[in-house]
DNA sequence: GTCTATAGCATGATAGAC
DNA sequence: GTCTATCATGCTATAGAC
């Protein structure tokens, strides 16, 4: 790592901070400029445009979160544990890399904003498709409960899990482990007393 | 209504859709013109501002939905029972005004880029309130694990209900009610097999 | 690597004719 | 109630000095 990339990441890191505060088309480029320090002009120096500074941003993160993803899937877990580990992966992304997360699901989700991320919507149905073998393995082998729709199902794991974004707050009361140990125990075994 | 409020209806429908699709800033007052079939500065004989428009459609939304909320609150139905009504009516509003609520998540929670919409927030202690004081007494009445974080399972239930705008479509396959049929069974009874 | 200066364009909003 | 015309502003991005 030279000076200059050193220089670059923290600028990435700046604006990504911004994206996530404010959106996308919200953020200035004289705002992501004044955070660092200098002025608008000067970050043409580092980056090509403002759409190539959060490109950068999402890309790499991306690739970090499937990576991490293809650990879990090639492990001979059963198909609950693998589940388990990627509900953990998630909240663990979540509480290392908030920013990216929340442009993720603030910016890169508007069907008609963001059509150049067209590579997105492709991990996003890899992404589904992880969920949805977990989730069929697991029906298959007795883990999970037969009667469901397992498509809603993986929305809705998919939704809270990220949405969680909003308000976990890195450092706070409770750790990332913490969350994933409730949020499986309500996923897994619901709210409701076994008495019930 | 005379054909005067017919017509701002229709033009705050046409925006709510807009803003809903693309995001309020991302949304130009030429785009809600050109869609209304009119030019934009037309559309200054009707409002204000866009901002007054946003206001409009997102002020007669939570009217009426939490004009729905007192009446579950108001009955005399056991903690349980109002929280599976809260939920079903949730997903009610999602089938009924996804536009309305697709702009409170996507974009009246921007903590930076909303200020003028306090009135939003006030609204949200409340509505927290609300499911807090259900939860906990679905607790003491035995209804309810004592095991979980109140707090915690509020942003699960939060969360994941008003988030399936994300994915929702009114008049598709499932309808709300059957969406909210599986949900209310995932979250009180949860994923896995009871066998298990 | 940052600054000065500014081009070129899109935006929210206004005034007055019809 | 809509259109024509336009203002003022803020935006992304560029060119060249330092």
């Amino acid at each position: 790592m030279t000076a200059t990339t050193d220089r670059r990441g923290e600028l990435l890191r700046i604006a990504a901070t911004l994206f996530a505060e404010k959106g996308f088309k919200n953020t200035t480029v004289r705002d992501i400029a004044e955070a660092a320090g200098i002025l608008s002009g000067s970050l043409y120096h580092h980056f090509d445009s403002k759409e190539s500074m959060v490109d950068e941003i999402l890309s790499t993160f991306r690739a970090q979160l499937f990576a991490a993803y293809g650990d879990v899937l090639a492990s001979d877990d059963d198909a609950r544990a693998k589940l388990e580990r990627v509900v953990r992966l998630s909240f663990e992304a979540i509480d290392q890399h908030p920013a990216e997360v929340a442009i993720f699901q603030n910016d890169a989700d508007h069907p008609g904003s963001f059509e150049r991320f067209g590579y997105l919507a492709e991990r996003g149905v890899q992404s589904r498709d992880i969920w949805l073998s977990l989730l069929n393995e697991g029906v298959e082998t007795g883990a999970l409960r037969p009667d469901l729709d397992v498509h809603l199902v993986y929305r809705f794991i998919r939704d809270t899990v990220w949405v969680a974004v909003r308000w976990y707050r890195p450092g706070g009361d409770l750790s990332h482990g913490d969350v994933a140990d409730q949020y499986l125990s309500i996923l897994l075994e619901g709210i409701a007393s076994s008495a019930d």
